[in-house]
DNA sequence: GGTAGGATGGGCT
DNA sequence: GCCCATCCTACCC
C-alpha cells in the first residue's frame, strides 16, 4: 500500500549538510549523543537517527576492539568518520560509525531510524507489510531497509555513498541514557542513547512503576 | 499482551 | 567449540 513520502531525498539534501571528520574525532559518548537527530542516507532512502549505542575504547569488555587489533577490528583503529559494518548472529549486518582520533578504537552503533524518505524502497527491502514504526527499529532492520551491507565496511561516510547529514534547523529533543541492548558484559553501563518519546525505537521504553 | 526458540555464519579462546 | 552488538514466528496468556 502506498504511503506519502514525508520528505523527498532532494529536499533533505537541500536542507542539510554532510557531517565532516571533526564531528567524529571526539570522545565516543559525545559523538554518540550528537548523532541523535542526524540523518542517515543510503540507497535512495534516509532516516533520522533516534537510537545509538557507544562502544568505548579501553575499558569496555563489550566492544569488539576490547581484545585488540584483529582483521575484523582494523577499521576501528583507522581514521574517524568511517563505517564499521559487521555480521551479527550470522544473519544481519550492523552499522557503526568510527569515533575518536585515529588509533583510538571507539565507535557508535546505529540502532534505529525514523524513516524520512524512500519509504517504498525501504518497505521493498524489508519485505512483507510493515508498520512505519517497525521499518528501521533495530540495527539489523535499518541496514536492510537502507541497503547497507558489509561491502561498506571501511567506507568514508564524509563522502558517500553512505553519509550522515545534519539539518540546518534541528528540532530540539531530550536524550535518555539506558543500558545497551543484547549485551551481557558491562550491562550496568548507560551507553545506549535514545530520543525520548520517539515511537521508532527498537524497544519500548520501560514503564516506571508508580 | 507476552516470550521461547530457531535460523545462521564469522570470530576467536 | 562456544559465543554472540538480531529478528521473526509460533504459541500462550
Amino acid at each position: 500500500m502506498l504511503e506519502p513520502e514525508i520528505f523527498t531525498l532532494s529536499q533533505i539534501k537541500k536542507d542539510s549538510t554532510v557531517l565532516n571528520r571533526t564531528f567524529y574525532a571526539r570522545p565516543t559518548i559525545e559523538v554518540a549523543r550528537s548523532l541523535l537527530g542526524k540523518i542517515l542516507v543510503h540507497g535512495g532512502a534516509a532516516g533520522r537517527i533516534v537510537e545509538v549505542e557507544a562502544y568505548l575504547p579501553g575499558d569496555d569488555p563489550a566492544a569488539h576492539a576490547f581484545r585488540g587489533l584483529t582483521p575484523r577490528t582494523r577499521v576501528l583503529y583507522g581514521p574517524p568518520g568511517h563505517a564499521y559494518v559487521f555480521l551479527a548472529y550470522g544473519m544481519y549486518d550492523c552499522l557503526n560509525l568510527v569515533a575518536e582520533p585515529e588509533g583510538v578504537p571507539g565507535c557508535v552503533l546505529i540502532r534505529a531510524l525514523e524513516p524520512l524518505a524512500g519509504l517504498s524502497l525501504m518497505r521493498r527491502r524489508r519485505g512483507r507489510t510493515r508498520r512505519l514504526a517497525e521499518l528501521a527499529s533495530g540495527p539489523g532492520k535499518l541496514t536492510l531497509a537502507l541497503g547497507i551491507t558489509r561491502r561498506l565496511n571501511g567506507a568514508d561516510v564524509t563522502r558517500g555513498p553512505l553519509t550522515v547529514r545534519a539539518f540546518h534547523r534541528e528540532e530540539p529533543f531530550d536524550i535518555e541514557a539506558t543500558p545497551r541492548i543484547g549485551i551481557r558484559q558491562a550491562r550496568h553501563r548507560l551507553l545506549r542513547f535514545t530520543i525520548r518519546g520517539s515511537p521508532f525505537l527498537s524497544r519500548r521504553p520501560v514503564l516506571t512503576s508508580k
